[in-house]
DNA sequence: AACACGTGGAA
DNA sequence: TTTCCAAGTGT
C-alpha cells in the first residue's frame, strides 16, 4: 500500500463527516446519493436525499412514480435531466434487471445518468470494485500534490487524472480511498484557501512547493452566458390559470410555467406582437385585452443563461380565454392548489409564493 | 470536441 | 457586482 494511500485514509478516519449515504451498502441508496450530488454541494443536496430516501425506499417504489412526481421532488436541484435520466434507470432496473443494480463498473456504466464518476462510485461503494472516483474535488488535490497542470476539461486532462488516480488508489481499501480522497478535496484541500498549515501533504505538495497553489488546477474557460428576455403571461380566468408544460429541447424540460413570449430585447413591444409568437389566437388576445399589472424584473441565472423575467397578469372572461389553449395539449387551465403540485422551475415557484400563497 | 444543462453559496 | 464553481452526463 503507498504512502500517500495510508496518510490520506488516516486524514479520513480522524476528519470525516458523517453523510447518510456513507453508512449503507446498498446500491440504490448510493446510486441515489450520487446522482443528486452531481455538480451539487452536500448542504444543497442533503435534504433532497432525505426527502427522496423516505418518498421512494426501494428502486421499486421510485420506478412505480411519476415522472412528474419525481421531478416535483426533485424541484429546486436544477439540471432535472438527472431526475428524469433517474426514473427511466429506475424503470428499467426493475422492468430489465429484476430490480437488481448491475454489479460492476462496466454494466453499471451502461444505465442512464451514470457516467465515469458515477458508475466508479456506486462499484467502490457498495461492491468493493478497485476503480477511482474522479471528479471535481480529485482532479484539485492531485493537480497541487503532483503539479499536475493538464487542463482538468481535456481529453489529455481527463485520461491523465484517471491513470493517475487508479495508479494511487488502496488494493485493500478503494472504497475508502475515494471517499478520502473526495473529501480531503471538499474539507481541506479546498479550491480558495485551502488549509496547507495543517496539511498532511504539506511536505512533498508540488503546488506548494512551486508556490502555484492558486493557479491549479488548470481548468480551459468555459463557454460563455447568453441574455435571454422572458415574458410570462399570467392569464387568470374564474380563479384558475393557464400553465405551459415545458417539452422539446432546451431549459427546464418536463416543467411547468405560464404562456411564454420571448424577445430579443428587454421590452415587450405589443407593436411587434409578429414578431414574439405565431400563435394567431395569442395575438389576437395580446391585441385585445391589456395586462392589469406587469411585474418587476427579475433575473434569474443559469449556468450558461442570463434570463431577464417580467410577469405579465391578465384577468379575463371565461368567453374570451375558454378556447385560448384549449385545443393544445400542452396547456391547461389550473387552480393554485393544482400547480403547487406541479414541478415547476424555481422562480416560478418563488413568484407564485411570493405573489398567490 | 464543445456545448447544453440549474441553483445557491462564497469571496 | 462579478466570478467561480459544487461528489458530471448526454449529445
Amino acid at each position: 500500500m503507498s504512502d500517500f494511500s495510508n496518510k490520506l485514509i488516516e486524514w479520513y478516519e480522524l476528519n470525516k463527516r458523517d453523510l447518510p449515504w456513507r453508512n449503507t451498502k446498498d446500491p440504490y441508496k448510493i446510486w441515489l446519493s450520487e446522482i443528486i450530488l452531481q455538480q451539487t454541494r452536500v448542504q444543497q443536496g442533503l435534504p433532497y436525499y432525505l426527502a427522496f430516501e423516505e418518498a421512494f425506499p426501494t428502486i421499486q417504489n421510485f420506478a412505480n412514480a411519476t415522472e412528474e412526481e419525481v421531478l416535483r421532488l426533485w424541484q429546486g436541484l436544477g439540471y432535472y435531466s438527472r431526475a428524469r435520466n433517474m426514473h427511466f434507470t429506475a424503470k428499467h432496473i426493475s422492468e430489465n434487471l429484476s430490480s437488481e443494480f448491475p454489479t460492476n463498473f462496466k454494466d453499471l456504466l451502461k444505465l442512464k445518468g451514470v457516467g465515469n464518476y458515477t458508475a466508479a462510485a456506486i462499484a467502490s461503494f457498495a461492491f468493493g470494485e478497485k476503480v477511482a472516483t474522479v471528479d471535481g474535488n480529485v482532479y484539485r488535490v492531485l493537480s497541487r500534490i503532483f503539479g499536475i497542470d493538464s487542463p482538468i476539461n481535456s481529453t489529455n486532462g481527463i485520461k491523465e487524472f484517471a491513470e493517475v488516480a487508479n495508479t494511487l488508489i488502496s488494493d485493500t481499501q478503494p472504497d475508502t480511498f475515494n471517499q478520502a480522497l473526495m473529501e480531503f478535496g471538499a474539507i481541506h484541500c479546498t479550491p480558495k484557501s485551502p488549509n496547507c498549515l495543517h496539511c498532511p501533504f504539506v511536505q512533498e505538495c508540488e503546488a506548494r512547493k512551486q508556490n502555484r497553489v492558486g493557479e491549479l488546477p488548470v481548468k480551459l474557460k468555459k463557454t460563455k452566458v447568453t441574455d435571454r428576455y422572458f415574458h410570462y403571461l399570467v392569464i387568470e380566468e374564474n380563479e384558475k390559470y393557464w400553465i405551459k408544460e415545458r417539452k422539446g429541447k432546451g431549459i427546464w424540460q418536463g416543467l411547468y410555467d405560464f404562456p411564454l413570449l420571448e424577445s430579443d430585447h428587454k421590452e415587450l413591444n405589443l407593436e411587434n406582437i409578429d414578431q414574439l409568437t405565431e400563435d394567431l389566437e395569442l395575438k389576437t388576445f395580446l391585441q385585445e385585452n391589456a395586462p392589469s399589472q406587469i411585474s418587476e424584473m427579475y433575473k434569474h441565472i443559469l449556468s450558461h443563461q442570463r434570463l431577464h423575467i417580467h410577469f405579465y397578469h391578465y384577468k379575463v372572461d371565461i368567453e374570451k380565454s375558454v378556447s385560448l389553449f384549449s385545443e393544445k395539449d400542452e396547456y391547461s387551465l389550473m387552480d393554485l392548489d393544482n400547480i403547487e403540485k406541479q414541478p415547476k422551475p424555481i422562480i416560478i415557484h418563488n413568484y407564485l409564493n411570493t405573489y398567490f400563497y
